[in-house]
DNA sequence: AATTATCTTGAACGATCGCTCAGAAAGTGG
DNA sequence: CCACTTTCTGAGCGATCGTTCAAGATAATT
């Protein structure tokens, strides 16, 4: 017996995730906010608390959206390595396009967080941390497979991919080229092929390079 | 016939910057930065002019300690390849220590800078491009002194160790544990060794791992 | 010591920050 | 149509932002 709320909750938190990826936690307002998710600042601390609490919210969403992108490229491939280059190929191609910021959301926030937005940082290099336990996984199964030779470490390896495509997109917030964005993860991709010296069944292909 | 300041201007200046590499451009205010230079606003803008301007000095002042570190590193060592990963290693002992912050400024600025801060950007995003370029110079040196084969393209080297590095120093930034980035840095110095397949004056070493 | 030139100080400006809350508006059930 | 419940609105709170500037303090020169 009482009113509807007029806005949508989930669309709402998709505009603030965009406005928080381009621009960080310190550089957006709420009376950005106000403007992109087209509420009134009553509302929105009504649905979502307060400003840390709805970029909490956003960067949940977003650790969400990008480890599913993760998974789903995984998904399609039948050799662990070969997606993982897939993805960082991926990547090279989507980071020219319009997008709220071609960097990792979680790689911005641990960089712009300080001590008194601890939860944020913590939050994001939590995330980071799934993610990375993610691709350990898939260098697991590369191992299993006989992609790579079982002395491999896929926790060190896991750190390695990941470090170099957070370099990837920062590179790709700092250039202007694409091309050279699309080359760097070429080259990233193909380090990560290089390392697949041994088919599945333990049958080796060829010597290296 | 006047007074002096009394401020030392250089010491000022590193302070700022130890402040801004800590906390960024947003979260930095100037009353943060009056006591951290035990200046009052009238004297630090007397001094430096603005808060965007005393970032900028401070930036430069970054970007020149840092280039002088890796040329430093990379005089020591005869081996351009062996100069690089060896400065790779020392960043992975160092970003142990209570520095402002673990993670490397410039990437810092380039993430959090907006439109409305365009020149902190650019300014960020140059450093970094002459950085590039002084690791596409050693990769070239290596090439000439054939530690690398003649079709290695120094500029695309140069691309992947940056971002490989920056990606540490996000890690580093991220991480509690020392021991995770002691062996990060390692894995990517010794990706950077295993390049190295020729020696001096065109002499093949072994073949690869 | 007086003068002069510069520097330091800190109150305070307008703008903006994150956030609150009383009242207006609107949908629901009787 | 009314009573009720919830939502929406936007003026405005105190705090802080970056910045300015008149007034006081200090050293060099005369």
């Amino acid at each position: 017996m009482a009113r509807h709320a007029a806005y949508d909750r989930p669309a709402a938190l998709a505009s603030a995730l965009n406005l928080f990826w381009e621009r960080g936690f310190h550089a957006t307002s709420i009376r950005d906010l106000e403007g992109a998710l087209d509420m009134r600042p009553g509302s929105i601390y009504a649905a979502f608390g307060s400003k840390e609490q709805l970029f909490m919210e956003a960067l949940h969403l977003y650790a969400q959206a990008m480890r599913q992108r993760l998974r789903a490229t995984i998904a399609t491939s039948a050799s662990p390595l070969q997606a993982l280059a897939d993805y960082v190929r991926s990547l090279g191609s989507d980071l020219q396009d319009d997008m709220p910021s071609k960097a990792c959301m979680l790689a911005k926030t641990v960089l712009e967080s300080t001590k008194k937005e601890g939860a944020l940082h913590a939050a994001a290099a939590s995330a980071l941390h799934d993610t990375e336990l993610d691709m350990a996984a898939l260098f697991e199964q590369a191992v299993q497979r006989g992609e790579l030779p079982p002395r491999a470490d896929p926790r060190r390896l896991a750190r390695q991919a990941q470090a170099s495509i957070i370099g990837l997109r920062v590179y790709a917030q700092r250039v202007g080229a694409q091309r050279a964005v699309v080359e760097l993860a070429d080259d990233i991709a193909a380090t990560i092929e290089r390392m697949r010296r041994y088919e599945p069944h333990g049958k080796k292909i060829e010597g290296s390079k």
